[in-house]
DNA sequence: CGACTAATTGACCCGCCTCAAATTATGTGG
DNA sequence: CCACATAATTTGAGGCGGGTCAATTAGTCG
């Protein structure tokens, strides 16, 4: 597969055949291409940014006193986020490799909504999806069990990519679904491995995920469902 | 103390002398008492209901599949929350025992941001502020330890509560701040002895908590605080 | 080829969940 | 005021899940 740099163009005509609630901004839009890492940074003023994901990840991260990181929100394609300057103390950043968005000045943004109602009623919807996923969020984070949690990301990841339902490819690494859910990078590892063995998803490369078993995940069961093989040697203290 | 049960001309007074974003529709505004348990249903057609807290609290639930429950919102004094018929999966109900909403149906918020372009953008700073509650939340609920969760919701009590910095009165019983934390209840009861016995807050009663030592709660460093007493079994036991 | 990051697995142990019980509030009816 | 019921809070005992530390394997980029 040849992963050929597209040009501007060629993602603003991907940008033009979404339906999406600031679509009359569009023309106005600036596409922006971010690598892995590359911050999100408000250049402009105090009116700040919105931006749409075309195509990649972004996360929004909190820096806990000691040290470690919390990601509070994590943005996909057809998603909305806004960025500005006050609230320092978060950072926004491209996490897939290849992440372009459409920028969309927050002047602009305000003084469109001043003169159109529809468009400031439906940036306000935006407001509320952002919501919406930040209590999920909640929802995921806040289970018992690391299995319960790894396992509603996966399902939340397939619900959200509308085009490959069953097959997730996470455009994320262990180390931020492991700073998403507020466990240690080691865990979700353990935890994917234990889905597997359970047989409830398979792994189809590092990034690829398939769920088999849709209804282990929804049901909090997985915790129940019995191993497929006698997990060979976890346990190893039996076997000994 | 005898606590009178008032007007609702006693809170709508309450709520005049406060600065908010709906303030321009206080006029029409409805006057709510709820007791504990009361749910915030939305009778009025589709277009929701904005409420403003003026007194008590207010929590947003969403059940898990396993039944237990989560708090993904907690509404304080002075904080709005809008309720739709859409999202049938969450409750929203009164927790404190006194609990005192304005209530804006919301048709007339709609109409009023048609006409009110500065209207609009305050509704839209209202959206934000909730977002930031909730990535607050998130915070809180990734901490590590227990003491770390129980500690930071202590401090964001603290500083929700305008009026006494320092002594934070909790509208929430126990049960409340597990289903908050995503903990269990008897954790929830552990890290507040716990707290006490390192000298860095203090019970005075129940629902009263003094914070003693307010670094100790910021900088995680509770967990690495020593015990001021050996831990015999503190209190009253060793009076007898 | 090294240097780095990402991912995985193991061993160990502390902390939290579960279950159980005791101790208060808070109210309700006699 | 007391008997009783219920909810709220607290403490204990025990098991196990996940954090931490450590080591290994890939994969990627220069």
């Amino acid at each position: 597969m040849k992963t050929r740099t597209h040009a501007a163009d060629y993602y603003r005509r991907i940008l033009s055949a979404q339906p999406h609630a600031l679509k009359r901004l569009d023309p106005s839009a600036v596409i922006v291409k971010c690598h892995r890492g590359q911050e999100i940074s408000n250049d402009s003023g105090p009116v700040g940014h919105w931006y749409y994901v075309i195509v990649g990840a972004v996360r929004r991260c909190l820096i806990r006193s000691d040290g470690r990181r919390q990601i509070v929100d994590l943005m996909l394609p057809r998603d909305f986020f806004f960025v500005s300057d006050n609230r320092r103390e978060e950072t926004i950043e491209a996490i897939a490799e290849e992440t372009v968005l459409a920028s969309y000045p927050g002047g602009r943004v305000e003084l469109f909504a001043e003169r159109d109602p529809q468009f400031a009623r439906e940036l306000r919807e935006v407001a509320f999806q952002s919501l919406t996923r930040s209590q999920e969020q909640l929802l995921i984070v806040g289970g018992v069990t690391a299995l319960e949690k790894v396992g509603s990301f996966l399902l939340s990841l397939d619900e959200r990519a509308l085009e490959t339902r069953g097959q997730v490819e996470l455009p994320v690494t262990r180390y931020d679904i492991a700073e998403y859910l507020a466990v240690s990078v080691e865990t979700v590892c353990r935890a994917m491995t234990d889905l597997q063995h359970r047989g409830v998803i398979t792994l189809a490369g590092k990034r690829t995920v398939k769920i088999l078993n849709r209804g282990a995940l929804e049901d909090r069961a997985s915790a129940r469902l019995p191993d497929r093989r006698p997990k060979p040697m976890a346990l190893s203290r039996t076997a000994a």
